[in-house]
RNA sequence: GCCCGGGUGGUGUAGUGGCCCAUCAUACAACCCUGUCACGGUUGUGACGCGGGUUCAAAUCCCGCCUCGGGCGCCA
C-alpha cells in the first residue's frame, strides 16, 4: 500500500494515512474516538461532531470492531490522547468490513479458550500477547541457525516423506505414495548421520517431525518442529557442548532483542539467559537425588526409566537445564553407541529443563557389524535400512547429534502451559484443522 | 493404548431436581453524554452439545453418541 504510515512511526504536524483494524470506538456523545491498530501498535482518532463533515463522522462510527480501516489525518500532540498523538480525519475508507459478531474478542476484554482460539487463530493473532510469543519463536530459530552457522555447521533439508520408520518405536503416519506405502518421517536421524560421513561433516536441521502417538497432553504434538544436530568425530560431550551453546545462543538472542515482547509477556523482569554450562548428572546420581527426596511411593532402582513424576521432582530438586548423562544401555535407542570400556553403559544423553525433557541425543553406533547387529536385535530387518546401513561400510567417520523440540524450548522460555501456544496450527490428537 | 474431568447466549461464566420462559461480564442494537483510554448511563437482543430414559417436575439424575480438556504410558 502506497504512502501508508506505521502508526508508531506518525509524528505531530504530519498529514499521514494510517491503515489496520478498529481496535475500539469509544462514542462520549459530541466527541468520539476510534482506536486503530495495526502491527507496530494503536493510535486515536478523533471525531468532533460539530465540527467535522456529517459523512465522515457517520463512516467512522458505522466501522465495526476490526473492520479493515485507513483513515488520512492531520497528526497532532495531544497529551489526553493514549499515545500523546491522535489523527483528526480528513478521509476515512472501510477497506474491509468485519462482522459485528466476532468469535473471539482481539481487545482481551473477555478471554477465550484455547481451542476457540485455535480455531480462529487469525483473529487470536491480533493480540498483542499473542503476537509476541511468535516474534520471540522466530527469533529463537533466528538465532539457532547463527550460532549453528557460527559453528561451522551446514544447514540440511531431508525427506519427510520416507519409506520405511526411522528406528521403530514411536508409531508413524502411512501415507500413499503413488500406491506405494510410505511414511511421514518421526526424524531426521538416519538422514542426517548419513550426512555426518559425507563432505559436509557438521549438520543441522530445522524441520518438521511427524509422531502417530495418541497422547492427549499440554506438552505433545503429532507435528513438532525438530532442531537437529549431527557431527562428524564428536562424541557426545562434545555435541552437549553443542547443544549448550544452542540453548544459551537462543535465550541470549532473546533477552537481547525482544525485550517488547517479554513485556507484553510480562516477563521482562525475570527472564534470564541460563549460564551456558548445564550440570551433567550421570543416571545413577539422578536417581539418588530423585530418591533423597522421599517424595516418590516407590525408590527408582537402576535400570528403571524416569517416570513424568520422577523427571517433576528432579526438575524441581535441579531448578535450572541439566544432562543426564551415562544411562543404562538397555533403556536407550540400539543406534546409540555404548561405551567402548563398559558395554552396559550408554553414552546416550537427555537435556531437560525443570518442567520437561528438551533434548536427546548420544553418540552414534557408527560400526558397520554393531549397527547391522542393533538392528536384527530389536527386530528389525536390517535389509530394509540398507540404503543406510551400506553407507557405514564406506568410511563413516564417529559421530554424535541429537534433536531438540523446537516448540518445547519455546514453551519452556516463556513458561507457556500448553505447548499448541507455541504453534499457529498445531496437530494433535483431535486438531487437523485449521 | 489405559484412566479421569468437562460441554449453558458470539465469547467467558453462575446455576448440582421445583425458587430458572436461567445469573453476571463482555459483545450486538437503540437512545443520552465534548476527552475517553476496560469510558459511563438507560432499555433491548441472544444460550442449557445431540438422542433416549427416570420423575408430577430435568441445565441439574441415568444411558448412548458427538465433542473438548487433562493424567499416565511413551517421547522432542
Amino acid at each position: 500500500m502506497e504512502n501508508r504510515t506505521y502508526t508508531a512511526d506518525a509524528e505531530p504536524g504530519d498529514h499521514v494515512t494510517v491503515a489496520g483494524w478498529v481496535h475500539e470506538i469509544r462514542d462520549l456523545g459530541g466527541i468520539a474516538f476510534l482506536i486503530l491498530r495495526d502491527k507496530t501498535g494503536k493510535i486515536q482518532i478523533k471525531f468532533e461532531k460539530d465540527e467535522m463533515d456529517d459523512d465522515l463522522v457517520e463512516a467512522g462510527l458505522d466501522a465495526s470492531r476490526e473492520s479493515v480501516v485507513s483513515v488520512t489525518g492531520t497528526v497532532d500532540e495531544e497529551p489526553r490522547a493514549p499515545t500523546g498523538v491522535e489523527v483528526t480525519p480528513d478521509g476515512f475508507e472501510v477497506i474491509a468490513p468485519a462482522d459485528p459478531e466476532l468469535p473471539l474478542d482481539p481487545s482481551g476484554k473477555v478471554d477465550a479458550e484455547l481451542p476457540t482460539r485455535l480455531d480462529n487463530r487469525t483473529l487470536d493473532l491480533r493480540k498483542p500477547d499473542v503476537q509476541a510469543v511468535f516474534e520471540i519463536r522466530a527469533e529463537v530459530l533466528r538465532a539457532v541457525r547463527e550460532q549453528f552457522r557460527d559453528e561451522g555447521c551446514t544447514e540440511i533439508n531431508t525427506p519427510k516423506i520416507v519409506a520405511t520408520g526411522t528406528e521403530g518405536g514411536t508409531e508413524l503416519f502411512p501415507i500413499s505414495y503413488f500406491g506405494e506405502e510410505a511414511f511421514m518421517n518421526q526424524s531426521p536421524q538416519l538422514f542426517k548421520q548419513l550426512m555426518a560421513g559425507s563432505g559436509l561433516e557438521k549438520v543441522f536441521e530445522i524441520g518438521p517431525i511427524f509422531r502417530a502417538e495418541e497422547h492427549n497432553t499440554p506438552r505433545h504434538l503429532n507435528e513438532a518442529t525438530s532442531i537437529d544436530f549431527e557431527g562428524a568425530f564428536h562424541d557426545h560431550t562434545e555435541a552437549m557442548d553443542v547443544v549448550e551453546g544452542i540453548v544459551t545462543a537462543a535465550y541470549e538472542a532473546v533477552a537481547e532483542n525482544c525485550q517488547e515482547e517479554l513485556e507484553l509477556l510480562d516477563l521482562a523482569d525475570e527472564f534470564e539467559a541460563p549460564s551456558g554450562e548445564f550440570p551433567r548428572l550421570t543416571y545413577e546420581e539422578a536417581l539418588d537425588r530423585i530418591n533423597a527426596t522421599g517424595e516418590l511411593d516407590e525408590m527408582l532402582v537402576y535400570g528403571d526409566d524416569l517416570s513424568t513424576e520422577a523427571e517433576r521432582v528432579l526438575g524441581e530438586e535441579v531448578g535450572e537445564h541439566y544432562f543426564i548423562v551415562d544411562w543404562p544401555s538397555e533403556i536407550k535407542p540400539f543406534y546409540i553407541k555404548d561405551y567402548d570400556d563398559d558395554a552396559e553403559t550408554s553414552t546416550g544423553f537427555d537435556l531437560m529443563h525443570p518442567r520437561m525433557e528438551l533434548v536427546s541425543g548420544g553418540q552414534r553406533e557408527h560400526r558397520y557389524e554393531h549397527l547391522v547387529e542393533g538392528f536384527e536385535q530389536q527386530g528389525l530387518d536390517p535389509d530394509e535400512f540398507e540404503y543406510y546401513t551400506k553407507m557405514f561400510k564406506y568410511g563413516m567417520p564417529p559421530h554424535a547429534g541429537w534433536g531438540l523440540g523446537g516448540e518445547r524450548l519455546v514453551m519452556t522460555m516463556l513458561g507457556l502451559d500448553n505447548i499448541r501456544e507455541a504453534v499457529l496450527f498445531p496437530r494433535d490428537r483431535q486438531r487437523l484443522s485449521p
